[in-house]
DNA sequence: CGGAGGGGATGCTAGTCGGT
DNA sequence: ACCGACTAGCATCCCCTCCG
């Protein structure tokens, strides 16, 4: 069962797209165009909007619906006859577009938490493969990138705990695993930061170069960037919220991105300042037409899943532009004032 | 507030095993 | 040798909290 948060925000989405006069109304009415909602669901949704716990997250979904449904770029006003939820299960397959609703067969909308964080992959998928493909070999990343660095780490990691442990990293099995990250719990005992940190350096270091020599060449950068993004070969739109804010943005794809902009450069550097491996990415983009260099940045942490040495890395990506500076993210309202004689009334 | 870290959920994959 | 069914393990996805 998924967060009841994440409940409220995908389905309430939904139901405001369905033209009821309110909340209460659409929750009552379970209507069937919003489909794979189950009956134990609505009974959910129920409960939790009694409760009042969740009043925020009602309300900025509602909104988010409702604008969707007047927007320019969106339903303008016409209600849908079909709302697919994606529901509890993930997507099969490749998730290109991360969409929780799909809108009459073709409007693709997902409903974020506001977030900074763009995706959380395998660091090969990421830094070799580029976020090409999936499938691929699944190498440890620390060994793989620094293995000299990490295995002097563990090294020093295994003087300060004592007995009981492996000579090499390459040797951890499951069990010390769970004992090397039961004992590692908190902030690193002060004869393990200064060495930590070293580590960390290393691996952010050879990450970045790791992935620096996959984008070599200008057309490679580009589509990294895009896939960054997660501009997709299909447009869909974001409608995030958060206790007081709202975000909804139709996201370009490729083709809308290169009417519009160009790539000035895409560069990657590992960052020695931050207590765990950082890789700092940095574009530059051109609008078309206009001299005026857009930057686009983020960072991408690699982190230890579950815990410290417990099992592999993964490759977590934030975005530090704001969503609404990102070229390629066109906010709703800026849809809207572009064909102000559509604008509704959508007063209750 | 956001960086650092934790951990549940899901479904892929690499095993095993019996049958053909 | 190959195939399909089945399954345990765990990589990855996703969302969460904690704390300075």
């Amino acid at each position: 069962m998924p967060a009841p948060r994440t409940e409220v925000t995908e389905i309430v989405t939904g139901l405001a797209m369905l033209g009821f006069p309110s909340l209460r109304d659409a929750l009552d009415a379970r209507p069937p165009e919003l489909r794979n909602v189950e009956p134990a669901h609505w009974d959910r949704l129920d409960e939790v909007f009694a409760e009042g716990s969740m009043d925020a997250e009602f309300r900025g979904a509602w909104s988010n619906g409702l604008a969707f449904l007047g927007a320019a770029a969106g339903l303008r006003g016409r209600r849908p006859y079909l709302i697919e939820w994606k529901g509890p299960h993930r997507t099969p397959g490749y998730d290109t577009v991360p969409a929780d609703l799909r809108i009459d067969h073709v409007y693709l909308v997902s409903c974020k938490y506001l977030s900074k964080i763009l995706m959380n992959v395998s660091p090969a998928y990421l830094f070799d493969r580029l976020l090409v493909d999936r499938r691929g070999p699944v190498p440890d990343w620390y060994l793989e990138v620094a293995p000299d660095a990490y295995r002097a780490f563990y090294r020093t990691v295994r003087d300060h705990l004592g007995a009981g442990l492996p000579a090499e990293v390459d040797d951890l099995v499951k069990d010390q695993r769970i004992v090397l990250k039961e004992r590692l719990a908190g902030p690193w005992p002060g004869k393990l930061a200064g060495p930590y940190l070293e580590f960390c350096a290393a691996a952010a270091d050879a990450s970045a170069a790791r992935w620096r020599a996959g984008l070599a060449d200008p057309a490679a950068q580009e589509e990294m960037l895009w896939r960054l993004l997660r501009l997709s070969g299909a447009p869909y739109f974001v409608l995030g919220t958060a206790p007081d804010d709202v975000l909804r943005l139709r996201i370009y794809t490729p083709w809308d991105w290169r009417q519009e902009f160009s790539l000035g450069s895409f560069e990657v550097t590992g960052d020695a300042a931050a207590g765990q491996p950082v890789v700092k990415w940095r574009a530059l983009v051109t609008p078309r037409g206009d001299g005026r260099e857009l930057p686009v940045e983020g960072h991408v942490e690699i982190r230890w899943s579950h815990g410290r040495f417990r099992r592999m890395p993964e490759a977590k990506v934030y975005l530090d532009t704001p969503h609404y500076d990102v070229p390629g993210y066109s906010p709703l309202d800026a849809d809207d004032r572009l064909s102000r004689g559509l604008q509704l009334d959508l007063s209750l």
